[in-house]
DNA sequence: GTCGTGGCTTCACATCTACGAAACAGTGGC
DNA sequence: GCCACTGTTTCGTAGATGTGAAGCCACGAC
């Protein structure tokens, strides 16, 4: 719901950050400061000094925004593309198949053995190969805004990340 | 390309029918005016008095959206031209066959062996020539700002290129 | 507290396959 | 003959999958 506010052109790397993985902002820019050039629909901008009122109108029709731009969920289609808004990437045969799972069970948890089930129907290899397979979802999915959460000794369940916190420290 | 500056609330109407028809605005609001909830992203609004640069900025940003927003997707001819806007560029027949395919599910993935088919009717030469044909095709279809990307083990996905980084070598 | 262990994460590596790209050659129209 | 179109060979590289090992962390035993 909260929109990130960032100073600009202070913030630079920050709303690159945020920009890069789908999550909306706000840029404050000062007086004597050019217009930022906007790259998509979940950014804008105020000049300051600007009174709440208008942070607020402009805050919230980011997050309306968004909210139309980002399904809580995204589709997986038969040929292993996953997408969510305008972006996609595309899953490997075990990585789509492993996702498939998760999201047929979406914010649920979907245990290891199930999930091993689903991505080798027959029969799975290495006790780490679901591990390491899950590491590589996480990657893959992180640019669209998607985390997979695990339940300790219970399994791992699949979620909108949160969006606004994360800023890389490198 | 221009968006049509309008007042707030003078010109409500207006605004609505815009609105209605998807068209992109501006809307000036007076200084003591409360802001607009905004309605979709092909709208936008200062607030008075503001300089010609910002307002530039802001039609600027919304005038992008709008293309963006827009599912643009080039036309083939039956003679085998292909055009985008103004651009034009005529595939050889092979090319021609393979990149109607593609346009018919233009952003999903076509399989290899649906484009081998499309593109050898009769049946596939070697295996490379496909590989080879995309990768020629590619280069002619670069200049209208499209690109086919591959979708690895899965097969090829036509969509619009990304930048907008026009490279006009004379 | 500290220690150990199971559960999970991450990295490094090996293998195999799919794809990309250049270079070359044959064919046919003009 | 020149040139566009087509197909083939060949080589290089990036991606997909699996395995082993190191490390971190929570939690219970002590």
């Amino acid at each position: 719901m909260d929109v990130p506010l960032l100073h600009w052109p202070l913030e630079r790397d920050r709303r690159t950050a945020l920009a890069a993985q789908g999550s909306p902002r706000l840029l404050l820019i000062d007086a004597d400061e050019a217009a930022p050039v906007l790259v998509d629909c979940l950014e804008d901008w105020v000049r300051l000094p600007a009174s709440q009122g208008d942070i607020d109108a402009r805050s919230a029709a980011i997050s309306q925004r968004a909210s139309t731009h980002v399904a809580e969920r995204p589709v997986l289609d038969p040929d292993g593309v996953l997408r969510s808004g305008s972006d996609w990437v595309s899953l490997p045969p075990v990585e789509a198949r492993l996702l498939e799972s998760l999201l047929d069970r979406f914010g649920a948890v979907v245990s290891r053995e199930a999930l091993a089930r689903s991505g080798w129907p027959a029969g799975a290899p290495g006790r780490n190969a679901l591990d390491v397979h899950v590491l590589r979802l996480r990657r893959r999915i992180a640019p669209l805004g998607f985390v997979i959460k695990t339940v300790r000794s219970r399994g791992y369940l699949l979620e909108r990340g949160t969006a606004l916190l994360e800023v890389e420290s490198a």
